[in-house]
DNA sequence: ATGGCGGCTCGCAGCCGA
């Protein structure tokens, strides 16, 4: 089985991309953050003439997730139990015996503004909400942007980043929780690259210049990460004409 | 080097992203 997961800054502009993603990789799933689209305007038919089912949770402008699947999907919940958020962050569907939850974490700003304060809450939600179910599915993958770098090598210059927002402390923190909850980060399950990132900005000129981050990634629960055969970050996509700012992380699972 | 980009909108300027 394989998985995918890619913040593609507007589905409506990134849809050539992402059908192309579909055809070369052949993901067994697909999870998708910054469609910004509402979800009646979704290109259903371009997804399913591509061969693939979706469930989706949207809005105009900011925000959006969507699960594409070959297989259908089924229990699917939209946003955090419990937790009244106008944000179309997350959605969660179970695609053959395996539970797929894809997220966009919020980004938080700067460490001073109401924006990272709103983040460290939604982390705190989102940890409660997985604990019920990783309860429920012992094959359970946590897929998506989570504006969090967790380590020094994740961040091209960690002194320049020290403290600001995606590397500060409790940010980090926020992120090994949800690894003590049990999941692993897939990535490093495996020899990987020096600089590897999933996050270039455009304003830098970063992709160009080497500064990244690698703020995209796949938690797995211990049962999915033993069987767990390859996790690869597709920088290549980030050379497109009219990229996203964010490449797609691919893992392969023996299921 | 937090913008210089690139997306969005009851759009042509201002917002937000990370």
């Amino acid at each position: 089985m394989k998985l995918a997961t890619w913040n593609v800054n507007s589905l409506k502009v990134r849809l050539p991309q992402v059908l192309d993603f579909l055809s070369t990789e052949s993901p067994d799933a697909l999870c998708l953050q910054e469609t910004k689209l509402e979800d009646g305007n979704f290109p259903h038919l371009e997804i399913t003439a591509a061969g693939y089912q979706t469930v989706c949770s949207g809005q105009k402008t900011y925000n959006g997730v969507a699960i594409l699947s070959r297989l259908p999907s089924a229990d699917c919940v939209m946003g955090i139990l419990g937790h009244d958020d106008p944000q179309k962050r997350v959605i969660a569907a179970t695609i053959d015996g395996v539970r797929v939850i894809c997220v966009y974490i919020p980004n938080g700003e700067s460490v001073t503004s109401d924006k990272y304060r709103y983040k460290l809450d939604w982390l705190a939600r989102l940890n409660a909400w997985l604990k019920t179910e990783m309860a429920q599915h012992s094959r359970l993958a946590l897929l998506g942007d989570y504006n969090i770098a967790p380590e020094d090598r994740d961040v091209h210059d960690p002194k320049v980043w020290e403290g600001k927002v995606l590397f500060s402390e409790p940010e980090k923190a926020a992120f090994r929780e949800l690894v003590a909850l049990g999941l692993s980060d897939s990535f490093r399950l495996f020899d990987q690259p020096e600089k590897s990132y999933s996050w270039w900005d455009y304003r830098t000129n970063g992709f160009k210049r080497g500064l990244g981050l690698r703020i995209d990634h796949v938690l797995l629960s211990a049962e999915l990460a033993k069987i767990c055969k390859k996790c690869s970050i597709d920088r290549d996509r980030r050379v497109h004409d009219r990229p996203s700012d964010h490449a797609p992380v691919i893992v392969e699972i023996e299921v």
